[in-house]
RNA sequence: GCGGGAGUGGUGGAAUGGCAGACACGGCAGACUUAAAAUCUGCUGGCCGCAAGGUCGUGAGGGUUCGAGUCCCUCCUUCCGCACCA
């Protein structure tokens, strides 16, 4: 038998065998000296930025970062052979904390640490073969990177956005460091290393984002995951309601002013409690000689508990007497004020009115305390009694003893009446509250950019001056076995002058948080070598806003929040003409191994190299995209590799399948119109099906599609040996080429030059879909009886569907069901099915 | 506790309410080979059957429909987020 495959051909050449690291290292040479990645700022054409979130320079990429650049660059590639002019440019967030612990233990300097694995990353990053514009890379540690860095947040320092101040923050005992609400998670425990964080009052500096809350909450023109949208709302939390002023008669005679903030003040009339956190500081005057000791030792054990303990919804409710009344303003009635767990210093005033009829966490409190529960709704068409109760009545009914406002139903405008009312009386006014609270931006670490400022005795805090920028962070530096700062024992570095006065000042020894560095990075992108400034308007206008950004939904109220509060900051300055950076957001999937994140920090990474020297790049890149859907990620374990076989094995078809081409004997060129429609058909449909799946990040069904293109073609190959010559052959080759180009570049560069083109195959247009050339001429009719699969029928498409009908009832089968009688029914969907009740 | 996603062969996964398991991996058989690798061809969800075919089958249980992996209800498992925010 003579071999069906071309591929097997005898006469095929070994020289003209796929050999992955050969091209891929010819190509990627190629395109770096031509500079085709280089996205020009004056190209006519469309421009598309297609951004990856800045990694961190951790040391070595591991499978995880191919999986996440892979995607991007696939994307990136398929939007250029969409006519775009695309910039995808790749940089390094490089300040931070591991290079510092690597610095401390191993006595390695933090800056020569970090540089060299950013030499080692991009020296693997360059195997992948991704469109990646080098000429725009940007390095968060370098002075002319964190000069602007420095000028930015002098920026927002004019602007009053930046400040000084006092106040209750994390401490992470283990980064020895303060760290922003932001980075603490859920359950009390740092982001970074999982330490449990601590309170502690000290002066940082922090960022004004509270300003932007309101802003922060629109999302004009966003394509972004609803669910990301969802988790920054929340976060910002943002509520409306009044601030009621309470006054308090204290102990000592004095009448105190006290307000709560509540988004229920229609419920004012059900007031039977007040209520303080334990850490209020009118505690003290307010609490009786009695109940003093209770009082002490209530607030100690607040204090003992860890923020997850007292956080705790499920724990019963606690708390003590002070001993002391308030005065509803609405009634002038008396009310005791208590203290318990359950009400945050940190949010509203850190004082609460309590309704325990209408509020589920009162109701329980008044419960445990014995205090009285007094309605002020009842349900509409009953009447339940406040002793029979068992949880609180929320939003239902009307009010009923509130004096003027019985009757009124629940709703807003009820609310508004009882704030009308509050305002006329003087006693409180509408507010809107956030749970969102200001950025901490000021860090007790070394490495990370200086903040600009200095510190005089006779003036205070005094900006850098924008000319004596930047800042130098020192290099040889001297870490401290107590973990602190080295920068507070570097004096060359502390003592300077004042630049108001010319007196000794010191300089600030905290540096940024590095989320500072990665808030602006995508603007830099745009003009990354501009010496005079931070970016050119006209240049970052051109290219912002991102166009498509991709990252990991675990920035959802870290760097994508902050990155939004920068850009409208800049946006006030008069800096940028754009409010939000990033139009479209997409989030990856992430590599798991054994069920968590494969990241450094974690241990447990998989390093493709080895992957890469044996199936060549291509083939990873393809076999990663083909795990899966590239939003939900993959698990890595022994069995997942594997794949990469079947993958292998494809480029290699495709490969033979081209020179199966070249090694054809010529002038047997036997053809007939059938099969040339017949290899259109699918070309046709190929096109189709793969680019709708590469505008959709559908990697995965877009390789079988090309897999099942590929198949077809040598099953056509092998049965029409004539067909090399054919027009319509070649335009399906290029047509898998061109496809198959975004994701494995270099074997599609190969072939199409081996096919006589000599420009590169990845500036072409994707081809054009002809849905006329796609159509069947016939098609497979499923013939259900009752539901159930019973046969087929070919028919000619288009045939009508009483045609189509008497064909199917004719049929041995459904005759043979149907019997003597007539079918119940038949439904008929055209062209694809029938089914014949009977 | 609340909100969202997911649960499909031995494995990764595919399926606008219309042939479940595309495309691959692995497995089995065969071709080529002195042999192996590579490559190619065929088969490959379970059960019954020599076969034709039948029957069951998408986490569990109900429902809607001529027809459900897909829609609705209840529940289980798992991942993610939120969790006393007044």
């Amino acid at each position: 038998m003579e071999p069906q495959n071309p591929a097997s051909t005898p006469e095929r050449a070994d020289s003209n065998r796929y050999n992955p690291s050969e091209i891929e290292q010819k190509w990627q040479a190629e395109w770096e000296a031509k500079g085709q990645n280089h996205a020009d700022d004056n190209d006519p054409r469309p421009r598309f930025y297609n951004l990856v979130m800045f990694p961190y320079p951790s040391g070595d990429l591991h499978i995880g970062h191919w999986y996440n650049f892979t995607g991007v660059d696939v994307y990136g590639r398929y939007q250029r052979m969409n006519g775009y002019n695309v910039m995808q440019p790749l940089g390094f967030d490089a300040f931070g904390l591991p290079a510092e612990n690597a610095a401390i233990k191993r006595g390695v300097q933090a800056r020569k640490w970090t540089l060299s694995n950013i030499e080692n990353m991009r020296r693997q990053l360059k195997t992948m073969g991704g469109i990646w514009d080098w000429d725009r890379e940007v390095v968060s540690c370098l002075p002319d990177y964190y000069k602007w860095t420095e000028w930015l947040f002098l920026k927002l320092y004019e602007a009053g956005l930046a400040y000084r101040a006092k106040a209750p923050v994390n401490w992470c005992p283990n980064d020895q460091t303060v760290l922003a609400n932001e980075q603490v998670l859920s359950d009390g425990t740092c982001e970074r290393c999982g330490a449990v964080v601590e309170k502690r009052d000290l002066e940082q500096w922090f960022f004004k984002i509270t300003a932007y809350a309101d802003r922060l909450l629109e999302y004009n023109g966003l394509e972004w995951p609803e669910k990301t949208m969802t988790m920054q709302k929340n976060w910002i939390g943002r509520s409306e309601g009044a601030r009621v002023i309470f006054n308090i008669n204290a102990p000592d005679g004095e009448t105190i002013p006290v307000p709560v903030f509540t988004t229920r003040p229609d419920t004012l009339y059900g007031v039977t409690f007040f209520l303080l956190a334990p850490e209020h500081p009118l505690l003290d005057r307010l609490t009786t000689p009695e109940n003093r000791a209770a009082m002490t030792e209530y607030q100690a054990k607040a204090r003992a508990e860890s923020e997850i303990e007292r956080q705790s919804t499920d724990k019963t409710k606690t708390g003590v007497f002070t001993g002391s009344y308030a005065v509803n303003p609405i009634n002038g009635e008396q009310v005791p004020i208590w203290v318990t767990d359950y009400v945050l210093m940190g949010y509203g005033t850190g004082a609460v009115m309590g309704v325990p009829a209408h509020d589920q966490r009162d109701f329980e409190f008044a419960r445990t305390m014995n205090l009285p529960v007094k309605l002020v709704y009842q349900p509409d068409g009953r009447e339940i009694n406040a002793d029979e109760m068992t949880e609180a009545l929320v939003h239902e009914g009307s009010v009923v003893n509130s004096g003027p406002f019985n009757g009124l139903p629940d709703s807003k405008e009820t609310i508004q009446k009882f704030i009308a009312f509050l305002e006329e009386k003087g006693v409180g006014k509408a507010e809107v509250t956030y749970r969102l609270r200001d950025w901490l931006i000021s860090r007790q670490r070394y490495w990370g950019s200086p903040i600009p400022m200095v510190y005089c005795d006779t003036d205070g805090i005094v900006p850098v001056p924008e000319d004596q920028l930047p800042v130098i962070l020192p290099e040889n530096v001297n870490f401290r076995p107590d973990g602190l700062s080295p920068l507070k024992y570097e004096p060359d570095f502390i003592n300077t002058t004042c630049p108001k006065c010319g007196g000794p000042a010191r300089r600030e020894t905290d540096t940024l948080d590095t989320f500072m560095c990665s808030s602006w990075y995508f603007l830099r992108y745009c003009d990354p070598h501009n010496a005079e400034a931070a970016f050119d308007k006209a240049k970052v206008n051109h290219w912002m806003p991102v166009d498509q950004y991709t990252g990991g939904p675990e920035h959802a109220t870290l760097h994508l929040l902050y990155a939004r509060f920068f850009t409208k900051a800049l946006y006030d300055l008069g800096l940028l003409d754009f409010e939000e950076p990033f139009r479209r957001l997409f989030h990856q999937g992430m590599i798991r191994s054994e069920g968590k994140k494969m990241s450094k920090s974690r241990g447990k990474t998989v390093a493709p190299d080895a992957l890469v020297e044996q199936f060549g790049a291509d083939a990873v890149r393809s076999f990663l995209m083909f795990l899966g859907p590239f939003d939900q990620g993959a698990e890595w374990n022994d069995k997942t590799e594997q794949l990469l076989i079947g993958v292998s094995r494809f480029l290699n078809r495709v490969w033979n399948l081209v020179q199966a081409g070249f090694n054809a004997p010529a002038g047997e060129f036997v053809t007939t119109p059938e099969i040339e429609k017949e290899i259109r058909r699918t070309t046709h449909k190929t096109i189709k099906r793969v680019e709708d799946d590469l505008g959709h990040w559908a990697f995965n069904t877009a390789l079988s599609g090309l897999m099942e293109f590929s198949n077809t073609l040598g099953e056509i190959a092998s049965r029409e040996p004539g067909i090399y010559g054919n027009p319509a052959w070649k335009e399906a080759i290029e047509t898998l080429l061109l496809l198959l180009a975004p994701l494995s570049p270099h074997i599609t560069e190969e072939l199409w030059h081996q096919m006589g083109h000599d420009d590169t195959i990845h500036v072409q247009r994707l081809p054009a879909y002809d849905p006329s050339l796609a159509v069947d001429e016939v098609t497979t009719v499923i013939i259900q009886i009752n539901g159930k699969v019973r046969d087929k029928l070919e028919i000619p498409v288009g045939l009508d569907e009483d045609a189509v009908k008497a064909a199917v009832l004719a049929s041995p089968k459904v005759a043979q069901a149907v019997g003597d009688g007539h079918p119940k029914k038949v439904i008929y969907v055209p062209g694809k099915l029938i089914n014949v009740v009977v």
